[in-house]
DNA sequence: CGCGTCTGCGCAAACGTTTGCGCAAGATTT
DNA sequence: AAATCTTGCGCAAACGTTTGCGCAGACGCG
């Protein structure tokens, strides 16, 4: 309700005086400030916000993450953490958060061309990229300031982000597993091209490369991202193909955690039969039982190193372009174990092999 | 990039009437509109929020959820549902979603009002509401915009809310158990005075006092809601109590999940030793063995409707109050059963009792 | 034909803030 | 004592949009 003219009118100063006051400039003594700051206290002043942005060019204060789609992140606890985490970063500068939804019929990539040219956020986050990615092309031709979580595949420009080490989480977990005496790997993926699924494929790749182990087989299933009966038909295909694998590396939790069901329900015992692996490190991997073996990648914290790369970003937009490759830490738990003897397939003697 | 001005010049228009035919203005005729809407269009033109903003006296197109805390909604899916359901909700029509998170130090209370006198958003949801909520009561004074999710203890005053039919659930909650057989109750609360937990506690009280039944004995036990340490340490001292209650229903899912779990490390069999409920069906709950049977209050929805609300309450201020009650649905899931025989205590007899 | 009404549009003010420029009074230098 | 610098502050323009008022021309009516 207050205005920097009430402050003025108050104290007998300009509006000007005030803003400079206010702003901490050099030539305004420091009684001044402190009459001004206290006035502004006295009277609940907040600068507004839209004044500031329309004379500033900028927005003044708002930082966006776009909602790719309504299904994003509501797999689990990713997107809360996410967004807590972003919002942390940001409010250490003073940046507000703001998420824009995509609405019905829209697309996304209009979505994010509209709030560059209405001004309505000073910088951007970019979720779930791809291996080649409009939204990056995009933004990097237009200068708008922007960070992602993920990268795209070429290597041609320089941007900012912020990504999880994917490839070497993923040459660990076989790693983990090869050791284990497993040799019938299956890799279970998606249908989209997101670059994570690039990376963390090639981690389990390299890994077999570096083995250069002839008795190692790597079966690769492909899910649908939204389907879930498309999914489960997927995964019961897998586990139901002979030789069965005896591992299955899934590319991020919720599809280690269908395997799990369908391991279930197919009376598959989970790690006995069949070991599973995950990445993320949601919630419900550890309420599953048994509990995932997977990775965590802490989302919380990357995100809000996320914000506060945007921050600096949105304040030097001249400033070389960082990076940040975050290693996972693995997370074990019941879901892996030795690989079932070849040689015999009575279940019944294994019971009670890992505490 | 392109201002209302670049339009006006280059159809020999003055910018106020090329406003007006952007804002469908009734003595503009069709023709000029058509013109301006084409010029806009081949420019790439969007509104100035910012301008919009100050001279409109509101923000224009933004409304906000404060994360009341940086743990709120982390425990598991909650916080993504919310999100993009409030998401879908606000870009119907047409505002964007803005969320604040609560930096170091600063009370969420000193946030909000920040909001408001900044003019940096133009209407306001709340979470998390308790029996008594200060937000409450300053938004009001106010006369600011704002839908709560969830309601405040007193009917003295009117205001927008959404929420789900606590009561009901748990009473359904305690006839399905008590069916079952079940006569000692717990239920499992926290040690914060949400109004959540006045409604369900409400409903079981009210629930038992309806049987009438006077073998029907109920414990209340409070965890701490975020030092899961102490949350354990609650839960194992209510299950190894004597005698020890055949029924805990919890608060919502996540207390309830610790419950599966102090169980299973107590070597105690759900549902056989103990039947447990939940509420907010979190997608963790579904991968519990043995699943936890829950409510489901279809966050998305309800908050895609706490965002039409708070629209609606925008763009008419002056309208009656409205309220929205959400009956949630039950989910049988196989963490309840009958109650242990109160005779014998061998438990190997009724192996295998639910499919 | 004279009067009133309607149509299509422009002028200018206003929203609250920032900022370049300027000015007077005092302080410092020569 | 004159010249220069510094200090403390105000004036006014600018950001892009909306909107009340007004004006000229066209039109309708008697």
């Amino acid at each position: 309700m207050a205005t920097i003219k009430d402050i003025a009118r108050a104290l007998g100063l300009s509006a000007s005086t005030v803003s400079r006051a206010l702003a901490g400039h050099a030539r305004i003594p420091e009684a001044t400030r402190a009459r001004v700051q206290a006035s502004a206290e006295e009277l609940g002043y907040a600068p507004n916000r839209a004044a500031q942005s329309l004379v500033g060019g900028r927005s003044s204060g708002f930082a966006g993450l776009v909602l790719t789609d309504p299904g994003y992140g509501r797999e689990d606890s990713y997107l809360g953490d996410y967004i807590q985490g972003l919002g942390q970063g940001l409010a250490e500068g003073g940046v507000d958060m703001f998420l824009a939804a995509i609405p019905q019929g829209q697309s996304e990539l209009s979505v994010i061309r509209n709030i560059v040219t209405s001004r309505r956020a000073d910088g951007l986050v970019l979720g779930r990229t791809s291996e080649v990615d409009p939204r990056v092309d995009y933004l990097m031709s237009t200068g708008f300031p922007f960070v992602t979580h993920g990268r795209v595949l070429s290597d041609a420009f320089s941007y900012n982000w912020v990504d999880t080490d994917g490839t070497a989480a993923f040459g660990a977990a076989f790693d983990l597993l090869y050791a284990l005496g497993h040799r019938r790997f299956a890799l279970l993926t998606i249908d989209e091209p997101m670059t994570f699924r690039h990376h963390r494929t090639q981690g389990v790749v390299q890994a077999i490369e570096r083995r250069a182990d002839p008795e190692v087989t790597l079966t690769y299933a492909t899910a649908p991202r939204y389907d879930p009966a498309r999914r489960q038909q997927v995964v019961q295909d897998l586990l139901l193909r002979r030789p069965r694998p005896t591992a299955v590396i899934a590319l991020f939790d919720s599809l280690a955690l269908t395997v799990l069901q369908v391991a279930e329900s197919l009376s598959l015992s989970v790690p006995d039969d069949l070991s599973v692996t995950g990445y993320d490190n949601i919630s419900s991997a550890a309420m599953a039982r048994p509990g995932l073996t997977t990775f965590d990648s802490d989302t919380y914290s990357s995100a809000r190193e996320t914000g506060r790369m945007l921050i600096a970003r949105i304040k030097e937009p001249d400033a070389e372009c960082r990076s940040l490759l975050i290693p996972p830490k693995l997370v074990l738990r019941a879901s892996h174990g030795p690989a079932p003897a070849h040689r015999t397939t009575t279940r019944t003697m294994q019971q009670g092999g890992r505490p």
